[in-house]
DNA sequence: AATTTTTTTTAGATTTGTCTAAAAAATATT
DNA sequence: AATATTTTTTAGACAAATCTAAAAAAAATT
């Protein structure tokens, strides 16, 4: 039995609960911007979404799913990030190169598919980029995490999250040995370009810059 | 980089190949009892695919396949056959029920990912029901095969392939302790109801009815 | 050879998801 | 408070895939 909802509602229900996420609502524009559809199409959209009770909609207001709508968002979300942590652990995908598939793949809404491959991985907790991964009944585990910039000096933490998934960051992580469950400590913090040294395990401290460290994101261990 | 063709456009795709490996070619009729979809239907689709160049066709003619449309054929039956093995081999699914879910992860296009699954999987041949799976360049494995009730007797040989999916065949065979790759002999035929009388292994002798011999190809060891 | 039946195609409508252009509402600026 | 700007919605059109009903062509029957 697959899902009840289109690719497009779908892809349209993800996009609003990740932009929810931030301030507990969004905007016809935001969503258009997201999706890379036009406004009028979103309002379309918002229409037939309201109409299935997944969200709360009046025109001209903004919008946030109804509970029936994060869980099916938490679903969707739930797929993708198992995909790719399926595509990485087995198939040997760089992080770099699962999203687009995972995109594909979250659509394939068997729910004997989806529980078989859970427990086929193990049912692991966070995807290839450190993102919680929900488990059967929506529920996820949350990291006490931290940007490193705001890591104290001398403080070991670990590497539990990167908000960016480029390959351009991807070369530089692996160049510098880090990868998520890096340990690592903040050595000195420079205030002329807000780099800061990091020593990692027992190797010679790496100077990460500000553009890097507004990315990674740690858990004081 | 997904495939250049609609989801609707590849089950038609791949309709019309496995029909026309029976004779050579395909009526609209045929093609639309196969696809539960209206003659009219599949009119409109024709002159898709000929615009396309994936299919000969001419009004009121029968059609077929060109080279290309060949071609992206067996990349899809590929994918089904292939996530089909995954699902039994990885995910313990019964052969009865990964087909339904192949229907649907076979539209993921993505190359990277089927030929890593490929590699992942060991590169088979066949999948769960013994049918042979293209390989990259869309070669497949011919199985001199023949129906059980055409086997003579005292020979040995070996289950390649079932024609049918169904949970009641799967049943009954694992009732009577037969898969895909068990090795059996003829003792007996019965002319009464044309059953005939097997030996697998060591093991007593089982009878199997003609329906079900029906369904059975084995390949002479 | 003419007629009937079956098969296939065409014509026109419908649904889903998209768009552009214009109107309406909300927000910001003077 | 009036005006200008931005945001959102509406109106109408379009492409993809489907349908029903009718027309056309092919095949089968008499
Ligand atoms: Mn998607
Ligand atoms: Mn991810
Ligand atoms: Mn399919
Ligand atoms: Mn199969």
């Amino acid at each position: 039995m697959s899902s009840n909802f289109s690719i497009t509602e779908e892809n349209y229900i993800k996009a609003i609960y990740h932009l929810q996420q931030a301030t507990g609502s969004v905007t016809t524009n935001e969503l258009s911007a997201s999706l890379l559809t036009k406004p009028a199409s979103v309002t379309d959209m918002l229409k037939k979404l309201k109409v299935k009770k997944l969200l709360h909609y009046e025109p001209y207001k903004v919008f946030y799913l109804t509970a029936e709508g994060k869980k099916i968002a938490l679903n969707i979300i739930r797929r993708h990030r198992l995909w790719e942590f399926f595509l990485v652990e087995k198939l040997a995908f760089g992080w770099d190169e699962v999203h687009e598939v995972a995109e594909e793949l979250e659509h394939v809404g068997s729910k004997k598919l989806v529980d078989k491959l859970d427990s086929y991985l193990d049912f692991p907790k966070f995807d290839p980029h450190g993102d919680p991964i929900p488990d059967v009944n929506g529920k996820m585990s949350i990291v006490q995490q931290v940007n490193l910039t705001e890591l104290p000096l001398n403080k070991l933490a670990q590497v539990t999250m990167v908000g960016s998934q480029s390959t351009e960051l991807l070369e530089l992580l692996s160049h510098k040995d880090i990868t998520i469950g890096t340990k690592l400590e903040v050595k000195k913090k420079f205030s002329f370009d807000k780099s800061v040294e990091v020593k990692v395990k027992n190797l010679a401290p790496v100077n990460i810059s500000e553009q890097l460290a507004k990315v990674l994101f740690v858990k004081p261990v």
